[in-house]
DNA sequence: TTCGTTCTCTTGAATGATTCAGGTTTATGA
DNA sequence: TCATAAACCTGAATCATTCAAGAGAACGAA
């Protein structure tokens, strides 16, 4: 009873400065079992956890959770935000510039920021975003066959 | 009379298998002259120099040039697109965060790919893209001071 | 020089992701 | 139980970019 129990999806909302609504652990939930997914696949996946959710309500949530570190953003040229539950690592991404499917690169050097730029012209550096653009399995397979 | 003169703007866009108009000429030495231009401030730069152009004719402009790779567009996350000259070098940049500046950064290892994947999934990776992010001198002053 | 083809440019409208506005409901802790 | 701020709602607005379709112009061929 008295046991802090490892946390749940409601706590760490909480612990995060946040209020536990359905919709929100719905979104946290649907954001962590997707693969980077964009606003409208977020949205149809809470909906289906806790019934209607207006997309604004979606927008904010993911504004408020990604703010609070919950989540995190990645916006590739050329594409809608997509949204993911793997946070803190500094991991980097590979885009396919043909079906824009994404996934994971571990970085290869370490922490954030994972890179020294060679001349950083005075700016103060946080973070390194690399994005590696290429074509995946099938869209090269359609593309040399 | 007969000499082969180095390449004028002209030549280059015919070279490219473009059309040689007066706009486009205007255009490309307008993003050369400039320092990652947003659309607008081409449109405006091609204006100063030739006249009324729709805002049209520039995204055409950019568009053709860009794929006959006279131009390279990179569009940081949350800013609209911008335009360089410096092409062919597989160079990088760093992002103010705060006022959306862009300076130019060389690649710390060589050639595009700079970079290697740790683990690519299969993918046919052609480019390696990193964006420094960060403040610049003068928003990183504003705040601390 | 003239022509025809195709590229370029134009105006005007449409898109689509995201944000803004203002009002209503609800979680939370006092 | 209450007050308050956070969360949510509907509806409208923004903004960069793209689509459409007709008019104009560059340029290689005749
Ligand atoms: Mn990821
Ligand atoms: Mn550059
Ligand atoms: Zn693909
Ligand atoms: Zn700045």
């Amino acid at each position: 009873m008295t046991a802090s129990q490892p946390s749940t999806t409601a706590e760490e909302l909480r612990g995060a400065g946040l209020r536990v609504t359905a919709a929100r652990v719905a979104l946290l939930d649907t954001v962590r079992d997707g693969d980077h997914l964009d606003v409208e696949s977020i949205a149809s996946g809470v909906r289906d956890r806790v019934g209607h959710v207006s997309l604004q309500a979606v927008y904010e949530a993911l504004y408020a959770l990604t703010a609070a570190g919950l989540v995190r953003r990645i916006e590739p040229a050329g594409s809608p935000a997509r949204f993911e539950g793997r946070v803190g690592d500094n991991h980097h991404h590979v885009v396919c510039r043909s079906c824009g499917a994404v996934a994971d690169v571990d970085c290869a050097v370490g922490e954030a920021p994972c890179l020294d730029a060679s001349d950083d012209h005075g700016f103060s550096i946080d973070e390194a975003e690399v994005i590696y653009w290429g074509l995946c399995p099938g869209c090269s397979t359609t593309r040399s066959s």
